[in-house]
DNA sequence: GATGAATGAGATTTCATTCAT
DNA sequence: TATGAATGAAATCTCATTCAT
């Protein structure tokens, strides 16, 4: 009503940027607690109110992890449909996708670390069947690429796709749970050192 | 039905025996389910009691878990010692630990989910600072095989062994989640594979 | 069925010995841990035996406290009546009857502990509406020498016998709280310096 | 109604006066049916409100009992430590000794029954040391008193002191029992009916 | 937008008691 | 007589959620 309330600051704009702040504290203590053990309380603290206030910006705990894990989400499958769309070989690919991967846990960190602990858990719901869409998806994607590169002779033929798709998913989003913005490796080295290693294998040739 | 079964089956023997037992439904429920959001009730029931029923053979919740963790480590170690004292070269150190590394999450598979998915927030309790201690040892041990790998000429000296480490670390230990015992493939053809992704990479040469 | 069996210690006779045997071991434990907060199981294992096997003897545990309060009243009111019926004048009944709450207490310390810590609690209970009918009768018998003490001139009137009566009761029964048969002063010496204290008060005249 | 009061109704005051509240439901209920055997939902009926809710007040019920008697303890040794402040000769010291005790019993009577029943059984827990420390302490000031009165020639020498302690303890203490504030006696008119008993005895001279 | 107090369902835990052996 | 295992009711405690202010 005054003329202050009129700034951008207090409209709609200003609402969501709220919530987007509350959706990262809650991400963060939801990765480093984890989702069932994390109280609201303890989300609350974080984000330097009470408890009963988070609800005047969300329903419940569970529409926040909901939130949370839909916009890593969205996101992530936007950089993935990227790479897939541009007509690359199998190896460039695969190439591509480890880094958006990597990219991706360098924007949604803590998105990330939720989504591999709780994932499993939270997909008995019907209001995450979304996780296991997703899931199903990403597995396809992924083999995809790499029985094209078998095909295409630049993957070996010796090895089950479905193993390596499982190792390769793991250790890619496993990084999540160490990696540190600040740390010693950014995410395109990491992504590079990762890729050496998977490609042609640790052993001196 | 042997006389020497008879006796066996009473007395302590015949106690630790259902507390195993036990201690194996409750980690099948830990690892499926997740240990903060298993209720006690729902170990009871996977073991056919009521709820009150297990606090005869335990003490809390938490002392489950403490025990499920802590044989399942205790073994871990016998076999890892037993690799580390053979006097091997580092390629076949590592060959071996990798290979010990799937025997112990086919013989420990829900014991190695729980130790994966809770040890982080467990380890916040003093009660379960040992799991900080053998994840610090284990760390140690793996960091020697490789670097000695390195200067042995065996080992790529070009990639950061702090992050094969933690590669290999991740995969092999991830396999607890989706292995099966009656699977397609056994324990040690996954460890077969595995190796000779992570040690000659993926790509055909 | 053996002749062994027909020992005097295997009848009726040595039931009824051990039932003592056990009720003298969980009065104890009650004593010194409360009755509420005493567990079945404190008590069996201070009598050398498992939980359950106490119910071979006892049919509850409220039946054990029963039969302790029940035996120790039984005796103490014998030992009044005594008194009572000797045709004491005032002075010496008073005398005599703080000399035998005295021994009582040496025979029963711990039954005279329960009594006083848990009598108001356990009498809601109808099972232990004795409990309320011996306090009464006590109360009656002790104010009936006081004032008969009164009226004969060898105690003093400008004191409220309901006082007396109170202070009297609460030191008295209160001393089985402390005193240890072992100690350094018997039963008897104990009465003797409590009843100049009381008689005669703590100032040098 | 005053704007005073209205503000000292809000903020972190009407918190502390809410719990104040709490506390003295939670002390009647306590003393008079046993802190063991009081459960929570019946101190939580006391207050009108839900069992769950009393947890928003007080971690637990043990530190209900905890700040009970910490509230009482250290206002009774105010009053103790300002009487033996005052440099009053034995006799004087022990009378306002006395008058503060049963002062004390009248601010905080239920504190006091409460403090006599669950002590001994509390003062096991570490939490509780101060209760065996405080009954050190007030065990040495009586005695000290008591023995300067001896030396000063106006206690008698031929009783134990150790003995007067105990007595004045017990029946000091153990009048919180059965006084009540609306009663036809008054604190202090019981206290001077105490002393002319415990100082001159009972008998007539 | 946020607070503070309460709710109430459900969790862990305790424990008197039962019963087959 | 005693054991060992289990029962089941009740207790303490936790916590997501609500709501008046």
């Amino acid at each position: 009503m005054s003329p202050r309330r009129r700034d951008s600051e207090s409209t709609a704009a200003a609402r969501a940027e709220r919530r987007a702040e509350l959706l990262a504290t809650a991400a963060e203590v939801f990765a480093s607690r984890g989702y069932a053990s994390t109280t609201v309380r303890e989300v609350a603290d974080a984000a330097g109110m009470l408890g009963g206030s988070l609800y005047y910006h969300f329903d419940s705990k569970e529409s926040m992890v909901d939130e949370i894990l839909s916009v890593f989400l969205t996101d992530m499958w936007a950089a993935y449909d990227a790479v897939t769309a541009a007509g690359l070989d199998a190896r460039e690919t695969f190439r591509s996708l480890i880094a958006e991967s990597f990219r991706t846990i360098d924007r949604h960190r803590p998105a990330v670390v939720i989504y591999q602990n709780e994932s499993k858990h939270l997909a008995t719901n019907p209001r995450f069947a979304y996780l296991t869409d997703s899931q199903r998806r990403f597995r396809a994607m992924w083999l995809s690429v790499l029985d094209r590169g078998v095909m295409e002779g630049v993957f070996r033929a010796d090895l089950d796709t479905g193993l390596i798709y499982r190792f390769t998913r793991d250790t890619v989003w496993l990084a999540a749970s160490w990696y540190r913005r600040d740390g010693r490796l950014s995410a395109d080295e990491i992504a590079r050192q990762y890729m050496a290693m998977v490609l042609d294998g640790i052993v001196t040739t």
